[in-house]
DNA sequence: ACCTTTTTTGGAACGTTAGTATAAATAAAT
DNA sequence: ATTTATTTATACTAACGTTCCAAAAAAGGT
């Protein structure tokens, strides 16, 4: 992706949080990041089409960070759950998400809607299998229906929290309250045996192919994203991970490239370097 | 209300129904309702103005009909509970109401907004309320809390159950579902004392004002419905009864014609003719 | 340095929207 | 019958996203 692009997709990030999406105009983007009307729809067939490249952005970030926080720890602990879901709301505040997506979601575009319905049932697949970490295996019937009660809940207590302590309140207690009444309602519903909806919906509603295309990917760049921590001075060592990153992206990455950017480091981060390795070749396939 | 115009609310409401409110435009509205441009903005102020007006009614509606369903019932009974909240919801899809909601709530209108926060509010307080007949006195603390969390689940279960099983299944098993694990959950937070938020909140979130207001007016509906079933057949008896519902509704109501139209009807109801009465006097003001 | 191709520019123009203005026609009230 | 209020039809404004295009600038190749 270009630099310019990035940029303007940037600025209009900014002015979405500050405005709003709507509130804001197509000229007040091209005033802000200073290129022209024509370049604009260059890069971006429509203003819908923007929002969604600041989502997936965004959406990349959010879930590295989320799973960044996971590496290490032990995947049964609540307290690290816990941890994850209260850094999410934090960045959702950040990057104010949840008020772009909700502008947008009904507002008759249906590409949009899709794209982001999408992007909530991973949140719902996510939570899901979180919670399977955490909890036994006899209550795995029950998980879609404790995701769906959590994101619930977290949704709306945002919402009320924040309306009563202020906006930048901690929403810790929230979310340790959240995760222990799911807890305490999936040993009741697990003895109980009730059941709404089963978890295999989630399998329908999310696409196997949409879920793994992101899987692989994912691991790929949290890879990554420990290996610019790992030496993050050094500006060739940046630049190549950077270029990864967006080779990974684009819809046909030359894997010639790839493989020798990452022999290039394997020199000095061998352990990281084949892993990466690992996952390439599972995953991508030479052109033809 | 003009006819006319009460006309208009109903043919914009069946248009937003059926292609949502940005869809529709004012022009939609003015060739299918039959009026022209220049006495729709004498009716309305503006779109906005309309959809407000179409909530109100929709919403009086519902309220009358969910309080009708308590008449004469138990009011501890969890049954009558679930009863009327899927009478609710179903009213709310034949109207449409969420989505519609939804649609306006994130684009910018702030006295849309603030109205559709008021209705939320109700709503919260009307769970709180009922939950609290249902549940035991020690539980009081953590009304709050429990409004919260079942209005955030049916919120969600209504989406994704609608997902899974069409748009047209029942939410009887949704309700019975969400409703238990909140009256199991209070039990657990009154026995480990957690509170998220105190129910106090809801007076300071809810202004008196506004919920008195609509407190007796409702009473007084409930009591006209009442009457208007007794006594299905008579068309005067019936005329009187909705004139009498209009006149409510109006700004400044005129005293001495609802008093002269109750007393007509003293003589065949006394008992209900008492109450409202009783309530009229208590809350209207003779006009200077 | 020169030519070619690609990208960028910025403004004009289009279609659609909500909302305004207004003069003429119609209906209601006195 | 005359006044008053309401309704109609139409033209108009301002804003928006989007399209089009010719000219300018930048990048690439030789």
């Amino acid at each position: 992706m270009n630099d310019r692009k990035r940029n303007v997709i940037e600025k209009a990030h900014e002015l979405f949080i500050e405005k709003g999406f709507h509130a804001t105009s197509i000229q007040d983007i091209l005033d802000y990041s200073g290129i022209s009307k024509g370049t604009f729809y260059n890069y971006f067939i429509s203003k819908n089409e923007l929002l969604m490249e600041i989502f997936r952005a965004a959406f990349r970030k959010m879930e590295m960070a989320r799973d960044a926080l996971l590496l290490g720890q032990d995947a049964g602990d609540p307290e690290v759950f816990m941890k994850q879901i209260e850094q999410q709301m934090t960045a959702n505040r950040e990057n104010k998400i949840i008020p772009l997506f909700e502008e947008v979601y009904f507002s008759g575009d249906n590409e949009l809607k899709q794209f982001i319905e999408i992007g909530q049932m991973k949140i719902l697949r996510w939570f899901s299998d979180r919670l399977a970490n955490i909890t036994d295996d006899h209550c795995s019937p029950y998980l879609l229906d404790a995701a769906i009660m959590l994101n619930a809940m977290l949704i709306q207590y945002v919402r009320f929290y924040r309306k009563a302590y202020g906006n930048s309140v901690s929403m810790l207690p929230v979310v340790r309250y959240s995760v222990n009444r799911i807890l305490n309602l999936m040993e009741e519903v697990t003895l109980s045996q009730e059941q709404l909806l089963s978890p295999e919906l989630l399998d329908v509603w999310l696409p196997v192919s949409n879920r793994e295309a992101l899987d692989w990917r994912s691991k790929i760049h949290s890879v990554i994203s420990r290996l610019k921590k790992l030496d993050c001075k050094n500006k060739v060592h940046l630049q190549k991970l950077t270029f990864l990153e967006e080779e990974l992206r684009s819809k046909e990455p030359r894997k010639f490239l790839i493989d020798s950017i990452v022999f290039s480091m394997s020199a000095d981060f061998n352990r990281e370097t084949h892993e990466l390795q690992a996952l390439i070749d599972e995953h991508l396939l030479e052109k033809a």
